[in-house]
DNA sequence: TAATATACCAAACATGCGTTTGTTTTGTGT
DNA sequence: ACACAAAACAAACGCATGTTTGGTATATTA
């Protein structure tokens, strides 16, 4: 399944251009191969030869968009981070009433994360440690999805007692491991949503 | 805080050795260097050099004793699962009520993977899929230790409906990725099992 | 159609990597 | 004290990597 990005953010030298980009503009391509390969094989083993020739083109051809391998990285995560905060959010904006939303939400986000997209992998398999010069930018993209995701939690009529954060961590821990475990054919994203938001909501004991 | 390894498993020539191995055997040294340095920087950027540097020897030595990189990381990567199972099944076997019993395994992993050793934290951090060559057995090293912490929701009174496979998938998830946010000085991993347990256990709605 | 910035090619460069090889040191058992 | 295996050194090898440079084709605008 291709995965076109539909406006492309412009490449590298994108302060002094007196021309719009060209239409056979090759950049969408580039990120589609950085984002499967850096998904399938770890940032560091994804090189940048594989990723051009994935692309159609050669290595060197990558710096006319991307002054480096880590900020073709960046720009890979910062689109992981907006196909997952994309449908989260909408999920939210439907108006159903808490728990449902907090579901809707959940299965969003394991829909993204284990079958839509590469680039939303890329966002929980790559360790912004491993990436030293842009630990920082990666971080704060994905604070910015946790703010989304926060806010399923805000309208759930908890106990007096319940620690909210603590939830959190909870369950987007829970969700966000199910990339090393779910292959294709098991339970789906809505099953697991479902399962999980009830083991949360309801009491375990008979 | 050294780690020394109690028992080292001796060297890559083991099948002939007629001697048994010195008293000042720096193999736990290198497997030390190796945990801390693949903890911090990830198991590509950490080179050779670095860990045989850190270990106080050079590169070429390290081939004494492990075949190739792969080999040192699959050491380590057993020593660290070592280092999770034993303390959590030593929580399992108090022999207190069931699900004191969970939360007492859940500190036990938690302490192992935030504060207690670099080994157990290689395990969490390092995917298989990110070692062709030896993700096998890191995958079957990995469910080794699953199998032990299942044990602990074996004894647990449950709801007849309740998705045990799920209880621990959502389980492990959270406190395996409790890594990537935890900070010294946050809450304890006591704290944190009891919070888990206790959203799990209990009816979040008043 | 002419001009020009866009987008890529082709080829190399410097560097760091895992690993190998031959040699040397050093602890240990007899 | 001697013999010998264990353990490490010293130096290189081959290779793949990210990146740079200078040139070239092409779509777009005027």
């Amino acid at each position: 399944m291709p995965e076109a990005i539909t406006t492309p953010s412009t490449g590298a030298p994108a302060a002094m251009r007196s021309r719009p980009p060209r239409v056979d503009n090759r950049l969408p391509r580039i990120l589609d191969a950085a984002a499967r390969l850096i998904r399938q094989h770890g940032y560091q083993a994804a090189t940048m030869r594989e990723i051009a020739a994935a692309a159609g083109m050669l290595a060197g051809s990558l710096y006319y968009h991307f002054a480096s391998k880590e900020e073709l990285l960046v720009a890979v995560y910062a689109e992981g981070v907006r196909r997952i905060s994309v449908p989260v959010a909408e999920a939210l904006a439907l108006g159903l009433e808490p728990w449902a939303a907090l579901e809707a939400a959940c299965t969003a986000h394991l829909e993204a994360l284990l079958q839509d997209s590469d680039y939303a992998q890329v966002v929980i398999r790559v360790q912004p440690a491993d990436v030293p010069e842009a630990a920082d930018r990666l971080i704060a993209l994905r604070d910015d999805y946790e703010r989304v995701f926060a806010k399923a939690l805000l309208g759930l009529p908890l106990n007096r007692r319940t620690d909210r954060r603590a939830l959190k961590l909870m369950l987007m821990g829970a969700l966000n491991w199910a990339q090393t475990w779910w292959r294709p054919g098991g339970d789906s994203p809505r099953v697991i949503a479902r399962k999980f938001v009830q083991l949360l909501r309801h009491q375990l004991e008979p």
